[in-house]
DNA sequence: ATCTTCACCTGTTCT
DNA sequence: AAGAACAGGTGAAGA
């Protein structure tokens, strides 16, 4: 249901981007920090209900694959799951958020600890919260509403329709790769977002049951 | 905690009648459909909270003894319990709603469900729900404020101070019996309601643990 | 007593 | 039109 179907248009409250940094850590290990996703957080996010809304198709994306390992019930392995991100402004601070699914409301969401964050970074209505990984580390940083995005144009140009290909690599984090235009794309699976075409190419051999389950849907 | 204390004055809010209807089944089976309780529906009932509050002494009376029945912890078997009611109108309409006990409150309300009886009945603050049974079928009904009560009188005369006896009959359901006066009036147990005694008559055979508990309260 | 967490619930909106 | 998604809610339990 993620990938075949057409998305949704974007409803202004996402934002995907290509913007890569670096993490480092204390060995010197660096790699790119990937982009998953961004979230204009709603005042419901940031006020009294202490949880935080994932939208479905990023959180089936980028999260599930994660959190549902192998065989057998993928509901009951995502019971009491955990999500841990170290602080995109880097300084060591962690972030742990409870990840559960509401099926009354067929919605993702970060409870526990995720008030702490918004407290922490004094997240307000219109803020924006991005996430982004490295290999299996995940980073969660964030910028006030109107703030310049790094790497975007002063100007707001639209990019012509091109193609950004999905590829999976070995761990659970898909590698999402910005090519200027859609030579070689392969044929098959993709979807629009924000005008952007992403290609989903062959998945190579570390593609969990689950991971083709939720994208096959 | 119902009927021994000196029940709180009557909000208003609910009404006791005798009404007696006809419940017909398809089968051709036939029972004496009996009145358990109105209640005048307030603007919290039809507004945005999608509950009903109900009033305490009709739960304890009609629907606990239903919901909680063999031993055991009596709040945990309450816990997700639902009442299913057939539509007064007939047409084999059924309506079903969750029944819970609001501690914070201290009231028991109907909740999932009720909504939606609210909107495919219209009802508007101000209008009376009621609630009937035949054995162990449910049924509710309302009726427009203002609307002529079948057998009330056209002229709204205040009955003078009178009694109702309420008796126990086999099955789980009490049976409210009019009477013009009090004559007979068993002592002991009774309440009053708008300026109506309701005297608990002795309780024939059948009468439950659970009921008996519930009276005794 | 208060705050957080949890597991539900629903109306609106968008597809 | 019907359904999915989700923003905005709830009570209850526990810390």
């Amino acid at each position: 249901m993620a990938l075949t179907a057409a998305l949704p248009e974007s409803t202004g409250a996402e934002q995907s981007q290509g913007v890569v940094k670096l993490a480092r850590r204390n060995g010197g290990e660096e790699r790119r920090r990937e982009h998953m996703f961004d979230k204009v957080v709603t005042p419901s996010d940031v006020g009294k209900l202490n949880r935080l809304v994932v939208p479905k198709h990023f959180a089936e994306r980028y999260f599930l694959p994660q959190l549902l390992g192998g065989g057998g019930n993928a509901a009951s392995r995502l019971a009491g799951a955990v999500l841990r991100f170290e602080d995109g402004r880097g300084g060591g601070k962690a972030w742990a958020f409870r990840f559960s699914y509401w099926s009354s409301s067929q919605s993702y969401v970060m409870t526990k600890g995720w008030s702490a964050f918004v407290r922490d970074r004094r997240l307000a209505a219109g803020d924006t919260v991005s996430f982004y990984h490295a290999g299996a580390r995940l980073f969660i940083d964030c910028r006030r509403r109107g703030a310049r995005v790094a790497l975007a144009p002063a100007t707001p140009v639209l990019p012509a329709p091109s193609r950004v290909l999905v590829t999976s690599t070995p761990g659970p984090w898909s590698t999402p790769c910005s090519t200027s235009d859609d030579v070689g794309a392969p044929r098959g699976r993709f979807f629009r977002l924000f005008g952007v075409d992403l290609v989903l190419a062959g998945a190579e051999p570390p593609l969990s049951t689950d991971l083709q389950l939720a994208l096959m849907r």
